[in-house]
DNA sequence: CTTAGCACTCTGCTTTTCAGAGTGCTAACG
DNA sequence: CGTTAGCACTCTGAAAAGCAGAGTGCTAAG
């Protein structure tokens, strides 16, 4: 029961062996396939008499009398935190990831749904990404389009590219040519600003664009503080193909997981930090989320810290390969968080060069 | 074996009931039952004659010799042409769903998603739904933003509001006054113009200019030309709980269909003529798509016909309720093709109006 | 502390059995 | 001639029984 008991070097090597051969084999461990196909210098007595201990401390499991032995949700803790050490990819898939990315640099379109596949591919798990996201949205740019009768769209670019759309209905006719001209005006006044500070502007503005800058003030507020954005995710067919979904109902049980995204985001806002880089791994839920106890969560969140990010990870069953789960997320965080930096993070450069030139721009406040 | 063979009206009465009830059942229907539920005026032996009648034409089968009858694809067909008739959702359902949709008009971001789900859930069964796109892509508005070093973030919007992103490498370093000059200017050249339109002006346009406007012209040609955009989707986990994927092996080939979203593409594209309003009914892959042997598709185009169109529609074990797939996809269809016509369709009013502020429109086109 | 040996247990597969459901056929009926 | 009652026949699916194999836990000896 008591995990936290310290274990003798033995058994620790013990519970590294069963971990890796549950996880490779998918059935319960014996003390004899132990000790032969990993040639221990004892007998399988021995490693029963282990196993029984291991058992006592709560890191494995019996699942009835005379079957091996398979891992405890706490047993897997402690094979990753103790155990695992730090694991690289091997050279070779990082060579191949590096290439699909280099391909995909240009095509931002791209970037999510090239993660979860490589994530899905290389660590052999359902994949799940969510887009970058600001800290603080910033205008950018802002297009409105005639429609019919009243209607308006509104195109609405925000710093590090994000784009929103509304259909608004005005309360009188306007010309397209008006409401360029008002989209001009806005875009002069709102550059570089966020929710707040625009809604601050709204009273100095005309009626067209007081109600239009209201609007964009709306959105970016929602964008800022609510859970948005879609969730890329792949592999969950070959997910599927796991021993442990051969009952249906495990496999139904997943699919709704997974459809879920609400949840799912709920759950990586919950497990994330903000800081870039740390990978976390759930084990089972983690006794939290009852929907999860089947699975294990790879995750790590990444961009630029405190400025743009998005969060990335692989979902598998609790009996995964922990070192190659963390060892792609960490991997393809870190190509992520390279693009994101090119294209998201410099923005403020932006500022930056056209001070260079010359500064007329208010006093830009980057998000520390 | 003869599908084409005319059916008495007993036949067609006998063969829709079988239909019905194992739809309903999902198991293979007995003459007994087929008597004692529909109160039918003859006998048991009689309706077995009939059975095997329908069996020799190929609409009905037999899992084995002491089962009840289970509907051939060919069957479902015959129903689904001849004898389902025309079906409505019941008021009460419209009025929940108009209601929904009328909540999500301003949000162009919602529609897709509250598509697939109202779909899945009043279709019950999983559903497909691609975003809008244009026939012809007209360039609207450019925004090219400075990042790092060399690299231009070039975000375009075409008409109709879809953006398109991308990161490009210049041959030298430019200021953001000077991409900002750059986008002014493409802007006003290319203004409605299409791919190969803008292709034509490259020429007459300086270094920077040109550049980007090439690019621009590809994107805009690739959109045209490719199945691109994502498929949203809504349901499965449900449909998965229908009893033909108790086997986890069926249910595991579902998920990988609707996981390979290029796939799906193709099958809509294929399946779907140019115009709107009409509902197409695949049973069983149609002997086209192994993959779907065991899943019906019911599809519509939305939009505006030749201008603006996407897909939707519903995915549902063969043995679906068709009645009820049809006439939800053909509503959900009708509010999006409302919806694209306010935002999309009127875009070549656009220029209209600023000609002159009259409004006269041309009819909108309902399709059966 | 380690280990050989052995009794014991539990699974998972196969086989058998059996009731039930449903058909197809035949012969009789109106 | 279409319809129907009756019955033999077939196939399923669940339950029961049997059995080999795998693996443990324990004991006693090294």
């Amino acid at each position: 029961m008591d995990t936290r008991q310290e274990l003798t070097a033995r058994q620790r090597t013990i519970l590294g062996l069963t971990v890796r051969e549950y996880v490779k084999t998918a059935s319960p461990v014996s003390s004899r396939a132990l000790v032969e196909r990993y040639g221990l210098p004892v007998s399988s007595a021995t490693v029963r008499n282990e196993l029984a201990y291991l058992e006592e401390t709560g890191h494995l499991t019996h699942p009835h009398t005379s079957a091996g032995r398979v891992p405890t949700h706490e047993g897997y803790r402690y094979f990753v935190e103790r155990l695992l050490g730090e694991v690289e990819l091997p050279l070779r898939e990082r060579l191949t990831i590096v290439h699909q990315f280099h391909q995909a640099r240009q095509n931002l379109e791209q970037w999510m749904p090239l993660a979860a596949s490589t994530l899905a591919r290389t660590a052999q798990g359902a994949a799940l990404v969510t887009a970058p996201r600001s800290e603080r949205a910033r205008y950018k740019h802002l297009q409105l389009i005639a429609t019919e009768g009243l209607g308006v769209l509104l195109v609405l670019v925000l710093h590090g590219g994000m784009v929103k759309q509304r259909m608004l209905t005005l309360a009188e006719p306007s010309t397209q040519r008006e409401l360029a001209e008002a989209s001009d005006r806005l875009n002069q006044v709102c550059s570089g600003l966020t929710g707040p500070e625009i809604e601050v502007q709204v009273t100095q503005l005309p009626r067209l664009e007081g109600e239009v800058a209201t609007l964009v003030s709306d959105i970016m507020d929602r964008v800022d503080t609510q859970w948005s954005g879609t969730i890329y995710s792949d592999g969950l067919s070959e997910m599927l193909q796991q021993p442990e979904f051969s009952e249906a109902e495990r496999a139904q049980e997943l699919v709704q997981v997974m459809e879920e995204r609400s949840f799912l985001r709920m759950v990586i806002e919950q497990a994330l930090g903000p800081e870039v880089g740390h990978v976390r791994v759930l084990v089972g839920g983690e006794g939290e989320w009852d929907q999860l106890r089947a699975c294990s969560l790879v995750l790590t969140r990444y961009g630029v810290t405190d400025f743009t990010t998005g969060a990335l990870g692989v979902v598998g069953p609790t009996r995964m390969s922990y070192g190659r789960a963390i060892s792609a997320v960490r991997f393809v965080g870190g190509l992520l968080s390279d693009l994101v930096q090119d294209v998201y993070a410099l923005e403020g450069s932006e500022e930056r060069r056209s001070q260079e030139l010359e500064g007329d721009r208010q006093g830009g406040q980057h998000g520390g």
